[in-house]
DNA sequence: TGCACGATAATCT
DNA sequence: GATTATCGTGCAA
């Protein structure tokens, strides 16, 4: 598969179209232990003025990453046993995200396995904490430039812009804003997290 | 104190 | 097989 790095100029510089245009592109790192890659298929959008987004209450030391130009990675520690990683979605200042929750495993596979233990194939990557798990992310690649060269970033390949079966629910593990539908998904994918009710 | 989590166990169909 | 309950863990507010 023939994967070109993104340009920024193609990434939506809005959250809820950023969170829709991710799917089914692909996550690239190419990390000290070998290259990893997968197909981005479960995203969630956090928005401006979204008391559930980590920007809510303006830049800190933690989240300033969201402030960022479109097209960063976010990525943040949490439950004291996982990364979780985020792209930037909005102009420079202003504070949104894109959750990435699940990608399907393309390249790697066996070091995501090794990482993951007795995951199945398909679900290596499956939920935000796996993902970054399988795919060895952690704190230093907070703040990269998912657009720039580099070892981090996103691909493309040449069927960008195909038409594909989009579901929408409500976001996973919030209390806040939870009857808010950003959540987006690649119908039919195996690779995804959540209730199955959820990714009809 | 409360999480943008995940694994295991318990409790269903 | 599928859904629901519980709990550990470290850090920011």
């Amino acid at each position: 598969m023939r994967l070109r790095r993104i340009r920024r100029a193609e990434l939506p510089s809005d959250p809820v179209e950023l969170a829709r245009f991710l799917i089914g592109t692909f996550l690239v790192l190419e990390g000290d232990e070998g290259r990893v890659s997968g197909r981005i298929v479960e995203t969630e959008a956090y928005l401006v003025g979204d008391a559930a987004a980590h920007s809510f209450n303006g830049p800190t030391k933690r989240n300033r990453s969201l402030f960022l130009e479109h097209g960063h990675a976010y990525v943040y520690f949490v439950y004291g046993n996982w990364y979780c990683m985020n792209v930037s979605a909005e102009a420079e200042g202003i504070g949104a995200g894109v959750l990435l929750r699940a990608l399907e495993p393309i390249e790697g596979i066996e070091l995501m396995r090794r990482r993951r233990r007795h995951a199945k194939p398909t679900l290596l990557a499956s939920g935000p904490g796996c993902l970054a798990t399988a795919m060895g992310i952690d704190r230093r690649l907070d703040g990269i430039d998912l657009c720039a060269p580099g070892k981090f970033w996103l691909g493309v390949t040449k069927d960008l812009g195909m038409r594909m079966p989009i579901g929408n629910s409500t976001r996973i593990g919030l209390t806040k804003e939870a009857h808010r539908k950003l959540r987006f998904y690649l119908r039919g994918s195996p690779s995804l997290s959540g209730a199955r009710k959820l990714n009809a």
